[in-house]
DNA sequence: CATGAATGAGCGTTCATTCAT
DNA sequence: GATGAATGAACGCTCATTCAT
């Protein structure tokens, strides 16, 4: 019998190491030579455990989007349903949560938001993701607006939210949470507040 | 004797080839060889004109943000200084122009705003442009707002304007600018309205 | 305790498994990993049991020469010594033998044939075959013939067993052994009536 | 303007280079970096003048098949349409030209040979030249002979002229052209007797 | 006896760049 | 001004083999 339980231990130490070496010099440089090497582990292991470079991005993507969608799924669940603000919140420092903000998951997810214009695998991927935070905002907000300005203001929050991602992906001090925190609610409680514009 | 004039339409023509290579297989597919058999040159080329690929693609983001500029420009130019809401929604149309959302310049943009991450030279030009955007929101801004506050709302305006480029950009309908500028429109009106949240 | 009897089971058990590679994927294509898949087991197990690929091949080579031989022997010894005729005969169907011309066999026999050119264990395994084939028509023939004419017609008969073998290996039918034996015999029939040409 | 005629110096020269190596290490062994350095070349021009390995192999069958092709033609262009015997001697002699009887040649044929069994370009290019051999022997033959007897002798000659380069390749003495000439001759003087067997 | 994790060399190919023409 | 022949390094990947379990 082989050694056990190794892929447990590889999977995850592979698609750490390929978010370091984004970080590092980018998704274009990053190679299955400096992954592995960053990883300690020779470069044809990474065929044995992903079949090839294109799965191990998959993964590492998948690994990002995934937590991304557990932060936010754990604060909902830890909030009343008829709070609608609240939920509103955990839904977003559910996307501000400091495990993700590490300037390597930032450059990684802009790196493959980028990347998935033109691999297929991927884009779906991101479509998913895209969707998901879009749909848990609506329903919130559907329940104090209309669906069609429901639809309207989950799109300014998820915008924002991506927005400020992005500029902190390309910012020397990287995601300000605090600020993009206070700007979101700061939206938030206006398209809330009774009288809705235009 | 030289063919005069030759760097002006030399130029010009591979920089667009570059947009199309891009728009076609993505920045990182995009290869000399490609460019320049879509520009109808040889591949030499290139080096004689802009010194390298490298020369060439720092070239290409030039151009998409010198556009981009050249657009927010022209618009303010032709607004009354003391109209402020007129005048950010000129900057924000400007960021909207229709020129400016092919699909291929969107998808130029984002290409290079993710590569900028791992390359001085152009995120040298990626630093200047935000800087200038978030200028030119705040001179207007801080005409009816405190500074402080016309630093937050110009960074909430800033953060839409790319959110929803970049998911233009990743989305198949692309950026849809009417929706984009109606949501700006909105939170702008909303943020300049007496009662001042929060 | 290890299991008792495995080799017996689990080397021709390889050695069939390699003849289906070859004959999926040729010779070049034929891995370790898909030879053993094919056999169900880990790819480990073929050093253990041949010391590695270059002994799986060389007893897969010596599997298909030796059935050839058995088919020729087990006729052979079925015909009186006096019927010439009958004898060649023999021979020329042992190498037609129904089992023998399946197709994985005869690309099997191709492959090799072609590699033995360039390894030369198997340039000796192919060498001893073509010996004997030639030993045992040369003494058919030289109850009837003159030792040189006895030459002569073996290389002949040789020639024709192999061309046919080799064209039916490339052709969509495979060996068509009726048309094969009724080619051969011709010629052996003409080569043994009493008036011998030039 | 770059260097010119370069192609023409080019391909013949890495063709060359080709046989040289499929002959020294068989073509499992003929690497783009072996046959590069044999040719005294980098590995990139490969690709540059067939695009890629492949190319260059089936260019090389190309080569080696339309050469014996070549011969074939010359010869029969230079014999009387009504000899029947002669035309059927030009043919075979085609066949065993010495420039295409050089080891290196007819061990690439042979390699060919075998890797078409699953390589549809290369086995497209073999079945064009088996099926040419049969036509030139078929038209001859149904002068004197039966059109399905044609057929049967033409078979016949086909095996021979392919089972004696078979051997040919395998044997220390390479094909030895006279034998070869003389035991064709022998089996088409015998079918072409009087008397037909069977 | 058997597994599959792990290695490292070698593969074909791509690529930006150089340069003789 | 422009070409495309030519290079050589780097790439992702395949592979036979070794070995701890």
């Amino acid at each position: 019998m082989p050694k056990v339980g190794m892929p447990e231990i590889r999977r995850p130490q592979l698609i750490n190491a390929t978010m370091e070496v984004i970080d590092d010099v980018g998704l274009s440089g990053a190679s299955v030579a400096l992954i592995s090497r960053k990883a300690g582990v020779s470069a044809g292991i990474i065929n044995h455990y992903f079949g090839g470079k294109h799965g191990l991005l998959e993964a590492t993507m998948r690994s990002v989007l995934q937590q991304l969608g557990d932060g936010v799924r754990t604060r909902l669940r830890q909030t009343p349903k008829d709070q609608v603000l609240a939920r509103i919140q955990a839904i977003v420092e559910g996307n501000f949560d400091p495990r993700q903000l590490e300037n390597k998951v930032v450059k990684t997810w802009l790196a493959f938001w980028a990347h998935s214009m033109h691999d297929s695998d991927l884009y779906r991927l991101q479509r998913v993701n895209e969707k998901r935070l879009l749909s848990h905002l609506r329903i919130e907000l559907k329940k104090v607006l209309s669906k069609e300005r429901a639809h309207f203001v989950a799109q300014g929050i998820a915008a924002l939210i991506d927005g400020l991602w992005l500029r902190g992906a390309l910012t020397p001090e990287g995601v300000q949470s605090q600020r993009a925190l206070a700007l979101i609610e700061d939206y938030v409680v206006r398209e809330l507040s009774q009288r809705s514009a235009i």
